[in-house]
DNA sequence: GCTCAATTCAAACGAACGTTTGAATTTATT
DNA sequence: AATAAATTCAAACGTTCGTTTGAATTGAGC
């Protein structure tokens, strides 16, 4: 273990710090045809049923390319996250800005929140024509993931921006105590993920033709006056003042 | 992979059917141990991460004895999952029959359609100690999994159900159109699923003190009036005359 | 054209995997 | 007690896994 970490710093470019503008957008290169080949294969199959074999096979690489400049097959799949997750939860956190700074002091409303969470995520499922939509699911999967080091990594992915929008809630919504809205916006995240994520589970519970069960923009329009609508809902009564049987007494 | 099968049929006592009452609710045979062992470890690590040599060891059984009694892993899989989901769903429409029958042709609220889906899975969160929370962590990973034998598994499992309370909801909500309904109970299933599933992440969002985050009853019955709220919002337009820039126009 | 670092390559490493086998053992039936 | 079926067991099967190695190849910089 030791020893495996100290020779991969002597060898490998997967550490070395690059520039934005050095080689990022070069589709060609060996790693970007890892981090595509991967992110295909890891949505088809999830992290531990895709080997490294299958990976570099698709992608047309030598084996030893994923250790040389990803180090492992785990900081291979953190890269495959953050090359996109980054860049869409930044994405988020401008537009609630630039929403909130167009709004002029007025309050944002449910809505405009919910669509600064969602623009983003539909740009990346309209954008990359076939990565994006693959991305989603995978992201989806992840979250249900227990590995500490997937877990771990989106915690850390997520944390600013999760401030970030559950203060805008905060403000939308001033009559919601904080611990409520903690547990709702917890739901919203729940719901969207869910949605983008799991286009098999929906075909079975609603039997819609397929062009439109996988019709991302025309799903969040409809997923996010739901939620709105969940938002605004009067508060529960705080646990202290509630005997535990107003929903849920037996039959 | 022909012969193994021809081989399997031969020998084991996996495929034999089992009246109820012979040996189901024995906790100390082979089968029940490596059961509770495989649920428990399943949902710590995932299907694939989970080994039978992991598995067996921590049941005290030996290596063979999953293959004798459940054939396979994947069938082993299916049989951790058939334990408790198959009671809970018959459980599930059970009480929403019981509502029906009890409402005297009136009709039932969105919170008490909810309840019927909700109550079960509670039971089964309370009554075992020590399984109940883990498989509905499990439930919720398997949700995502892309597997193809999991896919069709809980498609099996979950169409009687989800056919019946589509048609509750139906019932209680006449003006939702059916196609949006459809949309709704999706978004019903992911919350409830990812909110049943995701300790974890609802700890990164929610900065709740654990005991009431890991508390369920409280959550859903925070979730029901969420929920509830969103499926009775007014419908939203049909696709049709909607010229799809009105939530979603970019800043 | 030489040098040196970066990268690619074929090959192999040890470990762990799901599954199978045939004998040993337990359990049930006569 | 004898027989047959069901179950358990240790051991091994062949395969695949992530990773490492050291040599071969490439490509800038001097």
């Amino acid at each position: 273990m030791a020893s495996a970490s100290i020779q991969r710093l002597s060898r490998g470019a997967h550490s070395l710090p690059e520039t934005p503008s050095e080689r990022m957008l070069d589709p060609t290169d060996t790693k970007s045809k890892i981090l595509d080949a991967a992110e295909e294969l890891f949505m088809e199959h999830g992290f531990e049923a895709t080997s490294l074999r299958l990976i570099t096979t698709s992608a047309g690489v030598n084996l030893a390319a994923v250790n040389y400049h990803f180090g492992s097959k785990d900081e291979l799949f953190q890269a495959v996250l953050t090359r996109r997750l980054d860049p869409m939860n930044q994405d988020r956190m401008q537009l609630l800005s630039a929403y909130e700074t167009a709004a002029a002091g007025k309050l944002l409303t449910c809505e405009k929140i919910l669509a600064a969470m969602f623009i983003p995520a539909l740009k990346l499922a309209r954008d990359h024509e076939q990565g994006g939509k693959n991305f989603l699911r995978l992201l989806g999967r992840a979250y249900a993931d227990p590995a500490p080091f997937i877990r771990e990594f989106l915690s850390s992915q997520y944390r600013e921006m999760i401030a970030r929008f559950r203060a805008a809630f905060s403000r939308a919504l001033p009559d919601i105590p904080r611990e409520e809205l903690s547990w709702r916006l917890h739901f919203v995240m729940g719901a969207l993920s869910y949605t983008l994520a799991g286009a098999d589970m929906l075909k079975i519970i609603s039997q819609l033709q397929p062009e439109e069960a996988t019709n991302d923009e025309l799903l969040l329009k409809r997923l996010a006056p739901f939620l709105a609508a969940g938002l605004r809902s009067p508060a529960a009564p705080s646990p202290a003042e509630d005997d535990g049987h107003h929903l849920f007494h037996e039959a």
